[in-house]
DNA sequence: CTGAATCCTACTGGATACTG
DNA sequence: CAGTATCCAGTAGGATTCAG
């Protein structure tokens, strides 16, 4: 028959939307640039370079191998810049490029967003929840 | 003893990161709105209200699943209204609140920000890529 | 049409330990 | 200090099916 499943459509769906993410790529990095770590460690960079370990307090609850990972991602990006100073022990400076800085701008707004309407958001939730029956 | 473990010392730093995302909520709104699937339903919405399988052809690659987990979300927080139209077959309408346009243009802007560095973070790729030793 | 429920896989990301 | 490598749990999220 012509009948084309559910699964086939879908599937079909999907190639185009790959083919779709091909074509606009920028979807690709809006995805990376939404990622949380990627927001914390350019805010965390926003006011100056830091060193590895500095990073990794100021943001306290991540993992030697997410902060690793996501600064080498930023890295790639160029975002921001790698510094080894060959010293003993060594020592690694992170620092936003110019690039970076003006995406951190953005994310600023953001999270200023989220702060100035947070108590809004926050009145919204404890509304809905009461409305539903917790079914 | 006053033997600190590594495993103490950081469990004590996830307590406190605990308390500080209690007292700095924020970073759980900017964390939620950080999401991939938030940014697209957000933007699709931004031109005007959209039906339930308008916006999953918009977005092409979301599974209902995502969709309405997404949208509930995003009702729950205030930044859209679900409005169903009681009709055979039933009719249910997103629309962008005024907080959730608001957050839209903040998203737009990350959008335009990635549309226009998008080539210059492409050629950093392509020359971090080409210095590493694929090692 | 608009979902809800279930199942299941794949990836995220944390803990831990080790290296230069 | 600045990672790297390994293991492993939790979960995000896709496929599928069913219901109102």
């Amino acid at each position: 028959m012509a009948t084309t499943t559910a699964a086939q459509r879908r599937e079909q769906a999907r190639i185009e939307y790959d083919a779709f993410l091909k074509s606009c790529p920028t979807n690709q990095l809006l995805d990376r640039i939404s990622d949380k770590w990627v927001s914390l460690v350019v805010s965390a960079l926003a006011p100056g370079p830091l060193r590895y370990s500095d990073l990794g307090r100021k943001i306290a609850g991540v993992s030697p191998k997410m902060l690793t990972q996501t600064l080498r991602s930023l890295e790639r990006d160029g975002l921001l810049t790698r510094t080894v100073t060959p010293s003993v022990p060594v020592r690694v400076d992170y620092e936003l490029t110019a690039l970076g800085q003006n995406l951190a701008l953005l994310l600023t707004a953001v999270k200023t967003w989220a702060e100035t309407h947070f108590d809004e958001v926050h009145r919204s939730r404890e509304r809905y929840d009461a409305e539903t029956p917790e079914g």
